[in-house]
DNA sequence: TCTGGGGTCCTAGGACCC
DNA sequence: TCTGGGGTCCTAGGACCC
């Protein structure tokens, strides 16, 4: 009883929600006489240095593609309309998709924003005997009756092949692999439809001779081990015959918390620097806490003007989560950064990472008060400002006072 | 054409401990 | 005396995804 995604109960039964161009269709939902209208529609970074998040199919026909930098997109599409990143719309539109699946499904992963797992397996009584087709299509319609936003779901019995299986589902549609169907399915897609497989893969691969994800099948797995790593080997050989053992899991834990900005222009000034530093502390700093989490890493991310990219990080024995204490910590980390090398910055960001639960704000701080970064006084006026700005805004407080404490 | 912002995971080397 | 092996944690960098 060898067969992989075959468990006691029989095939697992996976779907994957995918929506639409889903910042296309949040953009046109947000403003219908606007953004609704067009049908060339880029969404993305309207600055000079601005990339496209998403293209509406349309655009797509010119070659647009996201991740693109938004002045070649006007350059192969001049007709588009760009709008920026309705960023808490989309948020909000991702919760009600997910609040309507957990409806539907008992296990729900979101895998991004705008991607979700589902796990069906045993809902076949339930369901009616329904065949996972037919119950894709249940919810796709669902989604789209109580969200305005449409989804595509791709299915099958693991989830590699749900995923391909989408590409054929979209837009708007259902794909659904049968059990015993996965290695055939696979192997009409080329190499570089395999999630995980990125452009460096794909060059080591193409250098071998493989393009398609029959070519790998074709091959020993010894010897993709032995090209490969052994990893990375077993790795393509499974998936490129459908098979991952990978399970949708719901009760998914952040690892990690960050905030970065690319600016206008290179900064090439430390105060300058240090001022978006404590902007971008600030942000973390509060979803830190908004989730009533403490972080033992703080990391500063560095992007010269060449685009070289750097970082330096720092772990603490204690979690920390005010303010004035990522602040310090990162501003370090920021002097060795421009330290080893003192050029124009393009890009710099502040990530918390190592993330530990919150304890009470009164208890455990008796010993070592003063060797700390961080002492319970901070934390409790750190959470009475944070409830001061969910009551009146973020610019009822502005964050430098906090921070202008002398001692650092 | 000139490269966003939010993440996850992997690797490799060094420190440290037993 | 002159050098083992394994585990864990940390750091930096990179690949990859949406």
């Amino acid at each position: 009883m060898s067969k992989v995604g075959i468990s006691s109960q029989g095939p697992r039964r996976i779907l994957l929600a995918d929506c639409d161009m889903f910042f296309v269709q949040v953009a046109r939902l947000e403003d219908p006489e606007g953004a609704g209208r067009e049908p060339l529609l880029l969404v993305g970074g309207r600055s000079n240095r601005g990339v496209i998040t998403s293209a509406s199919y349309a655009a797509r026909e010119y070659g647009v593609r996201s991740g693109m930098p938004t002045s070649r997109a006007r350059q192969l599409c001049p007709e588009a309309v760009v709008v920026p990143v309705p960023r808490g719309a989309c948020v909000e539109r991702s919760r009600a998709i997910r609040a309507v699946l957990e409806d539907l499904s008992p296990v729900v992963q979101a895998a991004s924003i705008d991607e979700f797992y589902l796990d069906l397996t045993g809902t076949e009584r339930l369901f009616k005997g329904e065949d996972l087709a037919a119950t894709a299509d249940r919810i796709r319609m669902t989604v789209h009756d109580r969200t305005g936003v449409a989804v595509s779901l791709g299915g099958g019995a693991q989830r590699v092949v749900a995923k391909v299986a989408t590409r054929l589902a979209k837009p708007n549609g259902v794909h659904v692999v049968p059990p015993g169907g996965e290695a055939a399915f696979m192997s009409r897609f080329p190499l570089a439809a395999l999630p995980g497989i990125g452009p460096a893969f794909l060059e080591r691969l193409a250098a071998k001779g493989l393009r398609t994800a029959a070519d790998a099948a074709a091959v020993e797995g010894e010897w993709l081990a032995r090209w490969f790593g052994p990893r990375r080997g077993a790795w393509l050989w499974e998936r490129v015959r459908g098979i991952d053992a990978s399970e949708v899991d719901a009760r998914e834990r952040r690892k990690s918390i960050s905030s970065e900005r690319t600016f206008f222009a290179d900064i090439d000034d430390d105060e300058e620097l240090e001022r978006r530093l404590l902007e971008l502390s600030c942000s973390v700093g509060s979803q830190l806490r908004g989730k009533e989490l403490r972080a033992r890493t703080i990391t500063v991310k560095i992007r010269d003007y060449d685009f070289r990219t750097r970082q330096a990080g720092g772990t603490q024995p204690d979690g920390i989560e005010t303010d004035r204490a990522i602040f310090a910590v990162a501003l370090s980390l920021l002097h060795t950064l421009r330290h080893r090398r003192n050029a124009g910055v393009r890009l710099l960001g502040v990530g918390v990472s190592n993330l530990v639960q919150q304890a009470p704000v009164t208890q455990g701080d008796l010993f070592g008060e003063q060797a700390t970064l961080e002492t319970a006084r901070d934390r409790t006026i750190a959470r009475a400002v944070d409830r001061i700005r969910n009551r009146y805004g973020r610019e009822a407080l502005r964050p430098a006072r906090v921070l202008d404490r002398p001692e650092e």
